[in-house]
DNA sequence: ATAGCTTTGTGTCAATTTTACACTATCCAA
DNA sequence: TTGGATAGTGTAAAATTGACACAAAGCTAT
């Protein structure tokens, strides 16, 4: 067996990562599909750790992150955008990380540099109780996390922005919702992603305008209140839409 | 001497590298700053290349751009702001990259992803012929390129987008700006940037409603034509403007 | 000195967009 | 039937945008 400087493929590169933030909406909030390492890590800090993994020496980082995505939680095919690369040398310095990856790699110590992804899938593609392969996935309201494994903390804020800043420039949002939904639901949805109330008037106008909601002809039911009408979302119209694409959505 | 997995701090990556698109602006069109690599590449491709090298294990990404870009071209404290990651694993393909590489790497044939940073500086922040240490850097029209090495090409236009984007949410555009300058020089960068022209008339008013310029008493000289008014930044409600934020710079 | 070239600097009006704001309608439950 | 909850709707004032043309000031060449 030769020297082995040139790695061969297949082989995990022990100093890069990649990292998934994915956004889910419960109707009422944001919420984000976290990894529960388990005892190991309890005792000395987050057990909560967003899914992520060493990237292969042959793979590309967007396919990189969407396979260790399938690997964590069975979601396939999703569009990843990424937000950026971490590269603190000291981002694994907490006690219960250095344990977790003793556990769980080959080279724990090496400087580990991760790029991040983000992406909006609705809640009901992924169901933790049915994935059994999945390692204890579990949705998790955003507002809800006050510290997570690793620098993951700082990664979710640095995907809040970016979906923040998206949000303005396309209509995103329609990929966390259910098929049908109503516009109640779409308001909120906006506003906890931009974390500010919004008109309800207003954010109405502007929605419609866009064009691109079906209206059906088809009311809530069961609710104990005026029940409000559903829409779907007009995919041609949404394709035009970004195909165009529109500079001003402000909120 | 011991089996050497964890790596001596000060070694680099041979994994993870940085590269700088550095923006300037000779008051006609937006320039970058390039690499010149002279001969050994010439025979099969682009000569040119963004600044850029692989990092060390014990320093962080940010600060390796730094490095980096100081080794490169002797700036100094800049800030440089994220582009993104590319990690495609075929993304030296070129065999003048190859060639190019083995000249100067220990490991040529290793998986190299990057981190893309930009920035923008006073084109008189880098002058060519003063900076001995140079390897061979000079400031390029953005407009004129048309193939870089590696794949540079892809991460200049990436960066270009973010900039698109960024002079739209924060008054970015005025580091590129000597000290003093003229209403006209500021509309052309913008021009330059957005890549489209904007109406002069309303480019002005809605510069001048910033409330960020501060106007001289002073005139250019020596112009065959009416002088224009000079101009200078005012840094304190600059920083004012983007503390608060402001959502809608929109062109 | 003047005629010609070049770029600066300026205002208005119409159309569109934004903002702020309050009450009735509809369903369920008690 | 009443009370509680949320859906759904319009308008007027203010701000912003977009389109558009001509006089003023300096230099140069004659």
């Amino acid at each position: 067996m030769q020297h082995n400087l040139k790695k061969i493929n297949s082989e995990l590169n022990p100093n890069v990562s990649v990292d998934c933030v994915i956004f889910g909406f419960d109707l009422e909030q944001l919420t984000v599909l976290l990894i529960d390492r388990g005892e190991i890590s309890s005792a000395f800090g987050p057990r909560l750790a967003l899914p992520g993994n060493l990237i292969y020496d042959n793979e590309n980082l967007d396919m990189a992150a969407n396979r260790v995505l399938a690997e964590l939680t069975g979601l396939k095919n999703i569009y990843l955008e990424q937000v950026r690369a971490f590269g603190d040398p000291d981002r694994i310095h907490k006690e219960a990380d250095r344990e977790w990856l003793k556990s769980i790699r080959a080279e724990p110590e090496a400087r580990v540099i991760t790029v991040a992804y983000y992406t909006l899938v609705p809640m009901s593609d992924y169901i933790p109780q049915a994935a059994s392969f999945a390692k204890n996935a579990d949705w998790v309201p955003v507002n809800l996390i006050k510290e997570l494994a690793f620098d993951h903390y700082e990664i979710l804020q640095a995907a809040k922005d970016k979906l923040k800043q998206k949000i303005k420039i396309q209509p995103i949002g329609f990929n966390l919702l259910p098929e049908k939904f109503t516009l109640s639901q779409l308001h909120r949805l906006y506003e906890s992603i931009l974390e500010k109330p919004l008109d309800k008037r207003n954010f109405r106008r502007k929605i419609q305008k866009l064009d691109i909601l079906t209206s059906l002809r088809e009311k809530q039911r069961g609710v104990p209140h005026k029940p409000s009408s559903l829409y779907e979302f007009n995919e041609e119209k949404y394709q035009e839409l970004t195909q165009t694409g529109f500079d001003n959505f402000g909120f």
